[in-house]
RNA sequence: GCUCCCUUCGUCUAGCGGUCCAGGACGUCGCCCUCUCACGGCGAAAACAGGGGUUCGAGUCCCCUAGGGAGCGCCA
Protein backbone atom coordinates (compact mmCIF):
# COMPACT_ATOMS: atom_id res chain seq x y z
CA UNK A 1 0.00 0.00 0.00
CA UNK A 2 1.61 3.38 -0.64
CA UNK A 3 1.62 6.47 1.03
CA UNK A 4 -0.34 9.44 0.70
CA UNK A 5 0.37 11.97 2.86
CA UNK A 6 -1.27 15.53 2.64
CA UNK A 7 -0.96 19.79 3.15
CA UNK A 8 -4.29 21.39 4.31
CA UNK A 9 -3.84 24.94 4.63
CA UNK A 10 -7.10 27.12 5.33
CA UNK A 11 -6.43 30.31 3.31
CA UNK A 12 -6.69 33.58 5.69
CA UNK A 13 -3.57 34.50 4.76
CA UNK A 14 0.01 33.68 3.48
CA UNK A 15 2.23 30.15 4.40
CA UNK A 16 4.01 31.28 7.15
CA UNK A 17 7.07 29.24 8.95
CA UNK A 18 5.31 26.90 10.66
CA UNK A 19 3.00 25.70 7.53
CA UNK A 20 6.21 25.44 6.03
CA UNK A 21 7.50 22.78 8.45
CA UNK A 22 4.77 20.74 8.23
CA UNK A 23 4.05 20.88 4.67
CA UNK A 24 8.23 20.05 4.27
CA UNK A 25 7.40 16.74 6.59
CA UNK A 26 4.37 15.76 4.58
CA UNK A 27 6.24 16.38 1.33
CA UNK A 28 9.36 14.35 2.44
CA UNK A 29 7.42 11.66 3.48
CA UNK A 30 5.50 11.10 0.85
CA UNK A 31 8.66 11.24 -1.14
CA UNK A 32 10.88 9.12 0.37
CA UNK A 33 8.18 6.52 -0.17
CA UNK A 34 7.33 7.21 -3.34
CA UNK A 35 3.82 7.92 -2.27
CA UNK A 36 2.20 11.05 -2.92
CA UNK A 37 1.48 14.17 -1.57
CA UNK A 38 -1.61 16.14 -1.36
CA UNK A 39 -2.71 19.73 -1.50
CA UNK A 40 -5.94 20.01 0.05
CA UNK A 41 -7.51 23.55 0.56
CA UNK A 42 -9.89 24.00 3.73
CA UNK A 43 -11.34 27.05 2.43
CA UNK A 44 -15.05 25.98 4.50
CA UNK A 45 -15.30 29.54 6.35
CA UNK A 46 -16.04 31.71 3.63
CA UNK A 47 -15.67 35.08 5.61
CA UNK A 48 -12.01 34.64 6.18
CA UNK A 49 -10.98 32.26 3.09
CA UNK A 50 -9.70 34.69 -0.13
CA UNK A 51 -8.62 34.21 -3.52
CA UNK A 52 -5.38 36.56 -2.42
CA UNK A 53 -4.34 33.66 -0.02
CA UNK A 54 -4.77 30.56 -1.75
CA UNK A 55 -2.40 32.73 -4.26
CA UNK A 56 -0.02 33.59 -1.99
CA UNK A 57 0.15 29.90 -0.66
CA UNK A 58 0.70 28.24 -3.88
CA UNK A 59 3.25 30.71 -4.63
CA UNK A 60 5.39 30.02 -1.65
CA UNK A 61 4.80 26.43 -2.12
CA UNK A 62 6.08 26.80 -5.56
CA UNK A 63 9.45 28.85 -4.27
CA UNK A 64 10.07 26.13 -2.22
CA UNK A 65 9.45 23.76 -4.85
CA UNK A 66 7.24 21.27 -2.84
CA UNK A 67 5.74 19.75 -5.73
CA UNK A 68 2.44 18.14 -5.23
CA UNK A 69 0.55 15.51 -6.86
CA UNK A 70 -3.19 15.14 -8.00
CA UNK A 71 -5.29 18.07 -9.11
CA UNK A 72 -5.06 20.80 -5.90
CA UNK A 73 -8.52 19.95 -3.98
CA UNK A 74 -11.31 22.59 -2.73
CA UNK A 75 -13.62 22.03 0.10
CA UNK A 76 -15.47 24.63 -0.68
CA UNK A 77 -16.37 22.19 -4.04
CA UNK A 78 -16.47 19.21 -2.08
CA UNK A 79 -20.06 20.21 -0.41
CA UNK A 80 -22.18 17.63 -1.88
CA UNK A 81 -20.20 14.68 -1.35
CA UNK A 82 -20.30 15.73 2.93
CA UNK A 83 -23.67 16.38 2.81
CA UNK A 84 -24.20 13.00 1.22
CA UNK A 85 -22.59 11.67 4.16
CA UNK A 86 -24.28 13.16 6.50
CA UNK A 87 -27.45 11.57 4.93
CA UNK A 88 -25.75 8.57 5.55
CA UNK A 89 -24.62 9.20 8.94
CA UNK A 90 -28.21 10.54 9.84
CA UNK A 91 -29.70 7.51 8.43
CA UNK A 92 -27.82 5.09 10.40
CA UNK A 93 -28.22 6.96 13.54
CA UNK A 94 -24.95 7.87 14.04
CA UNK A 95 -25.44 11.59 14.28
CA UNK A 96 -28.62 13.59 14.57
CA UNK A 97 -30.49 16.66 14.77
CA UNK A 98 -30.19 19.39 18.00
CA UNK A 99 -32.30 22.12 18.36
CA UNK A 100 -30.53 23.23 21.13
CA UNK A 101 -29.98 27.54 20.72
CA UNK A 102 -26.09 28.77 20.63
CA UNK A 103 -27.60 30.41 24.19
CA UNK A 104 -28.66 27.17 25.30
CA UNK A 105 -25.12 25.71 24.83
CA UNK A 106 -23.59 28.07 26.35
CA UNK A 107 -25.50 27.89 29.27
CA UNK A 108 -24.33 24.09 29.49
CA UNK A 109 -21.29 24.76 28.85
CA UNK A 110 -21.22 27.21 32.12
CA UNK A 111 -22.81 24.27 34.21
CA UNK A 112 -19.98 22.07 33.09
CA UNK A 113 -17.07 24.49 34.14
CA UNK A 114 -19.07 25.52 37.47
CA UNK A 115 -18.93 21.27 38.31
CA UNK A 116 -15.48 21.58 37.38
CA UNK A 117 -15.63 19.61 33.88
CA UNK A 118 -14.96 20.37 31.15
CA UNK A 119 -17.29 22.76 28.86
CA UNK A 120 -19.68 20.29 27.13
CA UNK A 121 -22.71 20.19 25.38
CA UNK A 122 -25.33 17.99 27.47
CA UNK A 123 -26.91 15.90 24.98
CA UNK A 124 -30.45 16.84 25.27
CA UNK A 125 -31.27 15.79 21.61
CA UNK A 126 -29.16 13.32 21.49
CA UNK A 127 -31.32 10.14 21.14
CA UNK A 128 -31.30 6.99 23.66
CA UNK A 129 -33.07 3.83 24.11
CA UNK A 130 -36.05 4.70 25.90
CA UNK A 131 -35.99 8.03 26.06
CA UNK A 132 -38.26 10.59 24.93
CA UNK A 133 -36.82 13.23 23.11
CA UNK A 134 -38.21 17.25 23.83
CA UNK A 135 -40.99 18.27 20.97
CA UNK A 136 -38.59 20.01 18.10
CA UNK A 137 -39.52 23.92 18.55
CA UNK A 138 -40.83 25.99 15.80
CA UNK A 139 -38.45 28.31 13.51
CA UNK A 140 -35.18 26.67 14.88
CA UNK A 141 -33.31 25.57 12.00
CA UNK A 142 -31.35 22.60 13.78
CA UNK A 143 -27.71 21.92 13.98
CA UNK A 144 -26.40 18.02 13.06
CA UNK A 145 -24.45 16.84 15.67
CA UNK A 146 -22.08 13.58 15.32
CA UNK A 147 -23.06 10.55 18.40
CA UNK A 148 -19.85 10.51 19.87
CA UNK A 149 -19.31 7.22 21.95
CA UNK A 150 -20.36 7.61 25.20
CA UNK A 151 -17.79 5.30 26.87
CA UNK A 152 -14.29 3.84 26.21
CA UNK A 153 -11.29 5.74 25.05
CA UNK A 154 -10.13 6.82 21.81
CA UNK A 155 -6.33 5.95 20.94
CA UNK A 156 -3.97 8.03 18.49
CA UNK A 157 -1.83 6.17 16.56
CA UNK A 158 0.92 9.22 16.60
CA UNK A 159 3.78 9.09 15.28
CA UNK A 160 5.71 11.62 16.96
CA UNK A 161 4.38 11.72 20.50
CA UNK A 162 3.52 7.88 20.75
CA UNK A 163 0.23 6.45 21.81
CA UNK A 164 -2.39 8.98 22.95
CA UNK A 165 -5.05 8.18 24.84
CA UNK A 166 -7.94 9.77 25.68
CA UNK A 167 -11.65 8.95 27.69
CA UNK A 168 -14.25 8.97 25.41
CA UNK A 169 -16.47 11.22 28.13
CA UNK A 170 -13.66 14.21 27.56
CA UNK A 171 -15.43 14.38 24.24
CA UNK A 172 -19.06 15.91 23.69
CA UNK A 173 -21.03 15.50 20.61
CA UNK A 174 -19.37 17.51 18.27
CA UNK A 175 -21.52 19.86 15.40
CA UNK A 176 -20.97 18.61 11.55
CA UNK A 177 -23.58 20.85 10.02
CA UNK A 178 -24.31 24.30 11.00
CA UNK A 179 -27.74 25.52 11.21
CA UNK A 180 -27.57 27.18 7.56
CA UNK A 181 -26.55 23.42 6.89
CA UNK A 182 -22.86 23.79 6.26
CA UNK A 183 -20.62 21.53 6.87
CA UNK A 184 -17.63 22.04 9.91
CA UNK A 185 -13.97 21.52 9.88
CA UNK A 186 -14.00 18.03 11.91
CA UNK A 187 -16.21 16.61 9.95
CA UNK A 188 -14.85 17.84 6.54
CA UNK A 189 -11.21 16.62 7.41
CA UNK A 190 -12.24 12.69 8.26
CA UNK A 191 -14.59 12.84 4.86
CA UNK A 192 -11.41 13.99 2.62
CA UNK A 193 -8.48 12.10 4.40
CA UNK A 194 -10.83 9.43 3.83
CA UNK A 195 -11.34 9.96 0.22
CA UNK A 196 -8.19 10.53 -0.81
CA UNK A 197 -7.00 7.69 1.00
CA UNK A 198 -4.64 9.77 3.22
CA UNK A 199 -2.07 7.38 5.34
CA UNK A 200 -0.33 9.76 7.65
CA UNK A 201 -1.75 12.79 8.41
CA UNK A 202 1.16 15.39 9.14
CA UNK A 203 0.10 18.02 10.58
CA UNK A 204 0.87 20.49 13.82
CA UNK A 205 0.40 19.99 17.24
CA UNK A 206 -2.50 21.84 18.02
CA UNK A 207 -4.62 19.92 16.51
CA UNK A 208 -3.59 17.09 18.94
CA UNK A 209 -7.20 17.55 20.50
CA UNK A 210 -9.20 17.34 17.79
CA UNK A 211 -8.10 14.09 16.58
CA UNK A 212 -10.26 11.71 18.84
CA UNK A 213 -13.29 13.27 17.43
CA UNK A 214 -11.93 12.91 14.36
CA UNK A 215 -11.07 9.34 14.87
CA UNK A 216 -14.89 8.56 16.22
CA UNK A 217 -16.04 9.98 12.78
CA UNK A 218 -13.67 7.92 11.08
CA UNK A 219 -14.74 5.01 12.78
CA UNK A 220 -18.33 5.27 12.12
CA UNK A 221 -17.50 5.71 8.28
CA UNK A 222 -14.92 3.32 7.50
CA UNK A 223 -14.75 -0.35 8.91
CA UNK A 224 -11.51 -1.46 10.59
CA UNK A 225 -8.66 -0.18 13.07
CA UNK A 226 -6.83 2.73 13.87
CA UNK A 227 -3.74 2.55 11.61
CA UNK A 228 -5.52 -0.49 9.31
CA UNK A 229 -3.44 0.86 6.03
CA UNK A 230 -5.34 2.76 3.44
CA UNK A 231 -8.53 2.72 6.20
CA UNK A 232 -7.82 4.85 9.11
CA UNK A 233 -4.65 7.12 8.77
CA UNK A 234 -1.33 7.11 11.12
CA UNK A 235 -0.80 10.49 12.90
CA UNK A 236 2.29 12.39 13.36
CA UNK A 237 1.47 15.96 15.12
CA UNK A 238 4.70 17.73 14.96
CA UNK A 239 5.07 20.70 17.67
CA UNK A 240 4.95 24.34 17.29
CA UNK A 241 7.46 26.91 16.54
CA UNK A 242 8.43 29.47 19.04
CA UNK A 243 9.77 32.79 18.84
CA UNK A 244 12.29 33.47 20.90
CA UNK A 245 10.56 34.51 23.85
CA UNK A 246 9.19 31.19 24.25
CA UNK A 247 5.60 32.11 22.96
CA UNK A 248 4.22 30.79 19.33
CA UNK A 249 5.65 32.03 16.36
CA UNK A 250 4.19 35.19 15.13
CA UNK A 251 3.41 38.67 13.33
CA UNK A 252 4.94 40.06 16.62
CA UNK A 253 8.47 38.59 16.33
CA UNK A 254 9.34 39.74 12.69
CA UNK A 255 9.15 37.77 9.39
CA UNK A 256 7.00 34.51 9.75
CA UNK A 257 6.00 34.59 5.64
CA UNK A 258 7.44 32.25 3.95
CA UNK A 259 8.14 34.82 0.88
CA UNK A 260 9.30 37.52 3.62
CA UNK A 261 12.28 34.97 3.83
CA UNK A 262 12.95 35.35 -0.03
CA UNK A 263 12.78 38.93 0.27
CA UNK A 264 15.63 38.57 2.51
CA UNK A 265 17.91 36.79 0.62
CA UNK A 266 17.14 33.19 1.60
CA UNK A 267 17.96 30.19 -0.90
CA UNK A 268 14.86 27.47 -0.42
CA UNK A 269 16.72 25.33 0.02
CA UNK A 270 17.97 26.69 2.48
CA UNK A 271 15.00 27.36 4.32
CA UNK A 272 13.92 23.81 4.13
CA UNK A 273 17.41 22.78 5.34
CA UNK A 274 16.88 25.01 8.60
CA UNK A 275 13.32 23.79 8.94
CA UNK A 276 13.67 20.29 9.01
CA UNK A 277 16.88 20.32 11.45
CA UNK A 278 14.47 22.31 13.63
CA UNK A 279 13.41 19.19 15.58
CA UNK A 280 14.56 16.98 14.14
CA UNK A 281 18.11 15.71 13.44
CA UNK A 282 20.15 12.83 11.64
CA UNK A 283 23.29 12.00 13.72
CA UNK A 284 25.44 15.50 13.65
CA UNK A 285 24.64 16.36 10.19
CA UNK A 286 23.49 20.10 10.25
CA UNK A 287 23.68 20.76 6.41
CA UNK A 288 21.34 18.76 3.97
CA UNK A 289 20.45 18.37 -0.20
CA UNK A 290 16.75 18.24 -1.22
CA UNK A 291 18.35 14.58 -1.74
CA UNK A 292 19.69 13.66 1.86
CA UNK A 293 16.49 15.18 3.31
CA UNK A 294 14.40 12.93 1.16
CA UNK A 295 16.75 10.33 2.04
CA UNK A 296 17.23 10.56 5.71
CA UNK A 297 14.48 12.10 7.08
CA UNK A 298 12.26 10.38 9.62
CA UNK A 299 9.08 11.45 10.57
CA UNK A 300 9.01 8.89 13.55
CA UNK A 301 12.29 10.84 15.02
CA UNK A 302 10.91 14.60 15.06
CA UNK A 303 11.03 16.41 18.45
CA UNK A 304 7.97 15.71 20.54
CA UNK A 305 8.40 19.28 22.30
CA UNK A 306 8.13 22.40 20.87
CA UNK A 307 11.30 24.13 19.42
CA UNK A 308 12.84 27.87 19.16
CA UNK A 309 13.25 29.48 15.86
CA UNK A 310 16.97 30.97 15.58
CA UNK A 311 17.45 33.51 13.01
CA UNK A 312 20.83 33.57 13.38
CA UNK A 313 21.51 29.27 12.73
CA UNK A 314 19.11 30.28 9.39
CA UNK A 315 21.51 32.90 8.15
CA UNK A 316 24.76 30.31 9.06
CA UNK A 317 22.58 27.62 7.15
CA UNK A 318 21.83 29.76 4.15
CA UNK A 319 25.42 31.25 3.90
CA UNK A 320 26.32 27.33 4.05
CA UNK A 321 24.32 26.93 1.62
CA UNK A 322 25.30 29.51 -0.67
CA UNK A 323 28.83 28.92 -0.71
CA UNK A 324 28.06 25.12 -1.68
CA UNK A 325 25.59 26.39 -4.45
CA UNK A 326 26.72 25.87 -8.59
CA UNK A 327 27.08 29.99 -10.22
CA UNK A 328 24.70 28.71 -12.25
CA UNK A 329 22.15 27.78 -9.73
CA UNK A 330 22.43 31.12 -7.86
CA UNK A 331 21.59 33.20 -10.95
CA UNK A 332 17.79 33.49 -10.80
CA UNK A 333 17.59 34.49 -7.25
CA UNK A 334 20.38 36.69 -7.99
CA UNK A 335 18.88 38.48 -10.72
CA UNK A 336 15.58 38.30 -8.67
CA UNK A 337 17.05 40.49 -6.29
CA UNK A 338 19.08 42.94 -8.19
CA UNK A 339 15.82 43.47 -10.46
CA UNK A 340 14.72 44.90 -6.27
CA UNK A 341 17.17 46.87 -6.29
CA UNK A 342 16.63 48.62 -9.52
CA UNK A 343 18.55 46.84 -12.06
CA UNK A 344 17.14 46.13 -15.25
CA UNK A 345 19.01 44.23 -17.50
CA UNK A 346 18.41 41.14 -15.76
CA UNK A 347 20.13 39.06 -18.70
CA UNK A 348 23.46 40.08 -18.47
CA UNK A 349 25.86 37.06 -19.15
CA UNK A 350 28.46 37.98 -16.09
CA UNK A 351 25.70 36.78 -13.42
CA UNK A 352 26.74 33.25 -12.79
CA UNK A 353 30.54 34.79 -12.84
CA UNK A 354 29.60 37.36 -10.17
CA UNK A 355 27.82 34.80 -8.11
CA UNK A 356 30.79 32.47 -7.99
CA UNK A 357 32.58 35.42 -7.04
CA UNK A 358 30.84 36.62 -4.45
CA UNK A 359 29.00 33.21 -3.34
CA UNK A 360 32.10 32.88 -0.30
CA UNK A 361 31.40 36.17 0.91
CA UNK A 362 27.57 36.55 1.42
CA UNK A 363 24.98 35.54 4.00
CA UNK A 364 22.06 36.16 2.18
CA UNK A 365 21.01 36.40 -1.92
CA UNK A 366 19.96 39.61 -1.08
CA UNK A 367 23.27 40.82 0.21
CA UNK A 368 25.01 39.28 -2.73
CA UNK A 369 23.07 41.70 -5.09
CA UNK A 370 23.80 44.86 -2.74
CA UNK A 371 27.46 44.21 -3.11
CA UNK A 372 27.24 43.44 -6.61
CA UNK A 373 25.41 46.60 -7.28
CA UNK A 374 28.37 48.62 -8.26
CA UNK A 375 28.81 46.55 -11.28
CA UNK A 376 25.60 47.68 -13.16
CA UNK A 377 25.65 51.55 -12.01
CA UNK A 378 28.01 54.10 -11.62
CA UNK A 379 29.40 55.42 -8.30
CA UNK A 380 27.17 58.23 -6.69
CA UNK A 381 29.13 59.11 -3.91
CA UNK A 382 32.44 58.17 -2.43
CA UNK A 383 31.46 56.96 1.33
CA UNK A 384 33.12 59.78 3.48
CA UNK A 385 34.39 57.46 6.59
CA UNK A 386 36.25 55.54 3.89
CA UNK A 387 37.56 58.11 1.83
CA UNK A 388 38.79 59.72 5.55
CA UNK A 389 40.44 56.25 6.34
CA UNK A 390 42.26 55.18 3.08
CA UNK A 391 42.67 58.45 0.71
CA UNK A 392 45.57 60.13 1.25
CA UNK A 393 47.56 63.07 -0.28
CA UNK A 394 49.66 60.28 -2.56
CA UNK A 395 46.45 58.82 -3.16
CA UNK A 396 45.62 60.13 -6.58
CA UNK A 397 48.62 60.00 -7.64
CA UNK A 398 48.73 55.99 -7.23
CA UNK A 399 45.70 55.74 -8.34
CA UNK A 400 46.74 57.36 -11.49
CA UNK A 401 49.57 54.89 -12.04
CA UNK A 402 47.58 51.98 -11.09
CA UNK A 403 45.28 53.19 -14.02
CA UNK A 404 48.30 53.71 -16.66
CA UNK A 405 49.82 49.86 -15.22
CA UNK A 406 46.42 48.52 -16.21
CA UNK A 407 45.81 50.69 -19.39
CA UNK A 408 49.30 48.85 -20.72
CA UNK A 409 48.48 45.47 -20.20
CA UNK A 410 47.52 43.26 -22.88
CA UNK A 411 45.27 41.05 -21.49
CA UNK A 412 42.44 41.65 -18.62
CA UNK A 413 42.59 38.28 -16.75
CA UNK A 414 42.88 37.87 -13.03
CA UNK A 415 47.04 36.38 -12.95
CA UNK A 416 48.09 39.59 -15.08
CA UNK A 417 45.55 42.47 -12.88
CA UNK A 418 47.03 41.19 -9.63
CA UNK A 419 50.43 41.20 -10.70
CA UNK A 420 50.02 44.90 -12.01
CA UNK A 421 48.61 46.05 -8.68
CA UNK A 422 51.07 44.24 -7.05
CA UNK A 423 53.59 45.69 -8.75
CA UNK A 424 52.50 49.49 -8.11
CA UNK A 425 52.20 48.57 -4.61
CA UNK A 426 55.98 47.23 -4.39
CA UNK A 427 57.14 50.18 -6.30
CA UNK A 428 56.16 52.37 -4.24
CA UNK A 429 57.04 50.33 -1.15
CA UNK A 430 53.65 50.13 -0.03
CA UNK A 431 51.50 47.01 1.18
CA UNK A 432 48.68 46.04 -0.51
CA UNK A 433 45.94 47.09 1.77
CA UNK A 434 47.56 50.78 1.11
CA UNK A 435 47.10 50.27 -2.67
CA UNK A 436 43.82 47.68 -2.91
CA UNK A 437 42.05 49.98 -0.54
CA UNK A 438 41.95 53.26 -2.66
CA UNK A 439 40.81 51.32 -5.89
CA UNK A 440 38.10 49.50 -3.86
CA UNK A 441 36.83 52.78 -3.52
CA UNK A 442 37.36 54.55 -6.50
CA UNK A 443 35.68 51.83 -7.89
CA UNK A 444 32.93 50.87 -6.00
CA UNK A 445 32.62 53.97 -4.15
CA UNK A 446 33.22 51.96 -0.39
CA UNK A 447 35.88 49.97 1.25
CA UNK A 448 34.24 46.26 0.70
CA UNK A 449 34.03 44.70 -2.44
CA UNK A 450 35.79 41.26 -3.91
CA UNK A 451 39.21 40.12 -4.00
CA UNK A 452 41.04 43.28 -6.06
CA UNK A 453 41.78 41.46 -9.15
CA UNK A 454 37.99 39.35 -9.31
CA UNK A 455 36.76 43.40 -8.98
CA UNK A 456 38.67 44.47 -11.55
CA UNK A 457 37.80 41.06 -13.86
CA UNK A 458 34.11 42.00 -13.06
CA UNK A 459 33.75 45.48 -13.69
CA UNK A 460 36.15 44.73 -16.93
CA UNK A 461 38.82 47.20 -18.74
CA UNK A 462 36.53 50.37 -19.73
CA UNK A 463 34.64 50.82 -16.70
CA UNK A 464 37.90 50.63 -14.51
CA UNK A 465 39.77 52.64 -16.19
CA UNK A 466 37.08 55.17 -16.92
CA UNK A 467 36.16 55.07 -12.58
CA UNK A 468 40.24 55.14 -11.85
CA UNK A 469 40.71 58.18 -14.14
CA UNK A 470 37.15 59.88 -12.28
CA UNK A 471 38.21 58.91 -8.84
CA UNK A 472 41.71 60.35 -9.40
CA UNK A 473 40.63 63.72 -10.13
CA UNK A 474 37.89 63.98 -7.45
CA UNK A 475 40.23 62.73 -4.44
CA UNK A 476 42.85 65.57 -5.97
CA UNK A 477 40.51 68.13 -5.84
CA UNK A 478 39.10 67.36 -2.55
CA UNK A 479 42.78 67.07 -1.35
CA UNK A 480 43.76 70.24 -2.75
CA UNK A 481 40.32 71.71 -1.62
C1' G B 1 -11.13 24.74 35.95
C1' C B 2 -10.63 20.18 32.99
C1' U B 3 -7.98 17.08 29.26
C1' C B 4 -3.70 16.18 26.46
C1' C B 5 1.42 17.16 25.19
C1' C B 6 6.45 18.72 26.34
C1' U B 7 11.31 19.47 29.55
C1' U B 8 19.96 17.71 27.64
C1' C B 9 24.68 23.93 26.89
C1' G B 10 21.59 30.94 25.51
C1' U B 11 19.49 28.21 20.79
C1' C B 12 18.86 23.59 17.43
C1' U B 13 20.12 18.90 18.84
C1' A B 14 23.17 13.61 19.57
C1' G B 15 22.16 10.14 23.26
C1' C B 16 17.44 4.83 22.23
C1' G B 17 20.63 1.19 30.65
C1' G B 18 27.09 0.72 31.15
C1' U B 19 31.78 2.97 25.78
C1' C B 20 28.75 10.22 28.94
C1' C B 21 33.49 13.60 34.57
C1' A B 22 27.49 14.04 28.17
C1' G B 23 29.09 14.66 21.57
C1' G B 24 28.03 18.11 17.20
C1' A B 25 26.19 22.80 15.28
C1' C B 26 24.62 28.14 15.65
C1' G B 27 25.80 32.14 18.69
C1' U B 28 29.55 34.19 22.21
C1' C B 29 34.83 34.98 23.62
C1' G B 30 40.19 34.39 22.51
C1' C B 31 44.29 33.37 18.89
C1' C B 32 45.92 32.58 13.67
C1' C B 33 45.32 33.73 8.35
C1' U B 34 44.45 38.36 5.48
C1' C B 35 44.23 43.92 0.07
C1' U B 36 38.51 45.21 2.56
C1' C B 37 34.23 42.35 3.99
C1' A B 38 33.80 37.52 4.43
C1' C B 39 35.78 32.36 4.30
C1' G B 40 38.91 29.17 6.74
C1' G B 41 42.03 27.03 10.91
C1' C B 42 42.88 26.36 16.27
C1' G B 43 41.07 26.91 21.21
C1' A B 44 37.66 28.32 25.46
C1' A B 45 33.30 29.06 28.44
C1' A B 46 28.45 26.71 28.33
C1' A B 47 23.40 21.62 29.63
C1' C B 48 20.99 16.12 31.58
C1' A B 49 14.42 21.16 35.63
C1' G B 50 13.83 19.15 41.03
C1' G B 51 12.63 14.92 44.09
C1' G B 52 11.56 9.89 44.74
C1' G B 53 11.82 4.96 42.96
C1' U B 54 13.35 0.36 39.52
C1' U B 55 18.38 -1.62 38.59
C1' C B 56 24.78 -4.15 40.08
C1' G B 57 24.40 0.48 37.10
C1' A B 58 19.83 6.03 34.75
C1' G B 59 20.55 11.69 30.65
C1' U B 60 18.38 7.00 29.06
C1' C B 61 12.65 3.11 32.46
C1' C B 62 8.43 4.41 36.26
C1' C B 63 6.01 7.99 39.67
C1' C B 64 5.43 12.83 41.85
C1' U B 65 6.39 18.12 41.82
C1' A B 66 7.59 22.46 39.22
C1' G B 67 7.75 25.02 34.71
C1' G B 68 6.20 25.55 29.53
C1' G B 69 2.63 24.62 25.55
C1' A B 70 -2.02 23.20 23.19
C1' G B 71 -7.17 22.43 23.29
C1' C B 72 -12.05 22.76 25.54
C1' G B 73 -16.57 27.23 18.95
C1' C B 74 -22.65 26.64 14.60
C1' C B 75 -13.04 28.91 13.39
C1' A B 76 -9.87 26.08 10.80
Amino acid sequence: MSIVTRFAPSPTGYLHIGGARTALYSWLHARQNRGRFVLRIEDTDRERSTDEAVAAILDAMAWLDLDHDDEIYYQTQRFGRYAEVIEQLLAEGKAYRCYSTAEEVEAMREAARARGEKPKYDGTWRPMPGKTLPEPPAGVDPVIRFATPLDGVTVIPDLVKGEITIANTELDDLIIARADGTPTYNFCVVVDDMDMGITHVIRGDDHVNNTPRQINIFKALVEGEVGDHGRLPYYAHVPMILGPDGKRLSKRHGAVGVMRYREQGFLPDALLNYLVRLGWAHGDQEIFTRGQMIEHFDIANVQGGASTFDPEKLLWVNQTHIKASAPADLVGELRWHLARFGVADTTDPRLAEIADVQKGRCKTMKEMAEQSLFLFQEVAEYEPKAVKKHIKTATPDILAEVRDTLAALDGWDREALAGAVRAVAEANALGMGKVAQPIRIALTGGPVSPSIDDTLVLLGREATLARLDRAAAAFRSLKAG
